[in-house]
DNA sequence: ATATACTTTATTGTATACAATATTGCTGCA
DNA sequence: TGCAGCAATATTGTATACAATAAAGTATAT
């Protein structure tokens, strides 16, 4: 038997690597929300067959990323203004009290990785690169609740930001500044001193000031739900 | 075109169906964690393929009723101690507050639901059926989440009531007594008042009641998890 | 008798083929 | 021209076939 497993240069679980791909266009907003995903086409882009396109597709539909519908196909998500008001408030629910449970657990390391985020961010910010900015800004919030060592919390955490990033997609006031890194900082200072009460608040405000900048009031575009929307046949 | 779309005679989507009748097994405690759930064998037992099995488990992976392992299976989960734990802490931050806004949205009819609920749950107890008044204990929770019309956080709720069951299978401690639906008329009587401050109080204690009830002190029994425990190989 | 290597079997992972459904384009008619 | 109905096409839903991996069994050597 050898023992000569240092590393498994193949782990690969071809599924997870397009469900990856996928999420992360979404994320970075390269995939608008309603776009149409063809199964062919993707698995002609990575080169698998549509068995694994389907159990993609069925994975992000389970975190709301995608939206299936029977014999249509898959679309990426596009919140409605309600959906989208409650992700926020179902974070703001969850993420106060996570932040004031990383505050009391989060150890030196904890802190680096936190200021690394924050560093990434901010240089994707120079860089121009939004998309990935906005990626690294939610994976701050992910990185947290980690820390908090509270899994089934943290797996809800990490829908509602993956969604979060729909809603911005669809709802975000052009006016105010995208980047609010000065509150992450805040954060991981709080989180750094073991301010659990101060953690908590000020992760309560941030989520506040990001709700106060995004507009619900706009319909967003149905480019393909018309049909549907008028003859309610299914369920 | 036929406007004759009177009812539709088989909205046939097979997956659901044996997602729900695999859920169902499991929420009555007639499959017990850790059991083996070969796709084979399912595939038989509701006469559908492979293709539609593996999907139903996916689904049900997603929402941690089971487990998957890589090119080993499927497997009813098997919630640790401390997964047990953080079940019950997040129906504790969720529930509350979503029995508060049941509260103040409820309708005569919906009154009616929950009381039916309640009644259901009566018969199924004195009929000796408590997987039954189990399964039925937990949808009463989930009604008062579809109550407060949060459709994002009662979907949390929904994942937390079913791994819920298999907490109670494995934790549940025999000399308290099964049925608490006092505590859920109480909890109507509040809703039908419109009472918010009492309903939110009423759940509270009644998770606290229920969390009482659980002793998470035992393992349970790790029927096939030493192999994976003692060679970390994977990830 | 035990342990190790090899062989066999069973089960899952992936790809492909076929069936069902929806969409699109065409043809004819008013 | 505009619409209804049918034909053609494309896409998804499901089943099956093949490949890869793990589990179990067997034989052999020490």
């Amino acid at each position: 038997m050898s023992l000569v497993h240092i590393s498994t240069p193949k782990p690969k679980d071809v599924t997870q690597k397009v469900v990856d791909a996928l999420a992360l266009a979404i994320h970075e907003h390269r995939l608008a929300p309603a776009t149409k995903l063809g199964e062919d086409e993707i698995g002609e882009i990575y080169n698998v067959s549509r068995t694994v396109v389907r159990a993609a597709l069925q994975s992000l539909a389970h975190i709301q990323l995608v939206e299936i519908q029977r014999n249509k196909g898959a679309f990426v998500a596009s919140p409605t203004p309600r959906e989208a008001r409650e992700v926020f408030e179902a974070r703001a629910l969850l993420e106060p009290r996570t932040a004031r449970s990383a505050a009391s657990r989060a150890t030196p390391s904890d802190i680096e990785i936190l200021k690394d985020h924050i560093a990434k961010e901010h240089a994707a910010l120079d860089a121009g690169d939004n998309g990935r900015a906005l990626n690294l800004s939610g994976r701050f919030h992910i990185e947290i609740a980690r820390i908090a060592d509270q899994d089934t919390i943290g797996r809800f955490i990490e829908t509602l930001i993956a969604r979060s990033s729909l809603v911005i997609a669809l709802y975000w006031r052009r006016e105010s500044a995208l980047c609010e890194s000065h509150a992450h900082h805040a954060l991981v200072q709080a989180i750094a001193d073991g301010d659990e009460q101060n953690a908590e608040e000020l992760m309560q405000s941030h989520l506040v000031d990001l709700n106060s900048a995004l507009d619900f009031r706009d319909r967003p575009a149905q480019t393909l739900n018309l049909r549907e929307l008028l003859q309610a046949t299914d369920q």
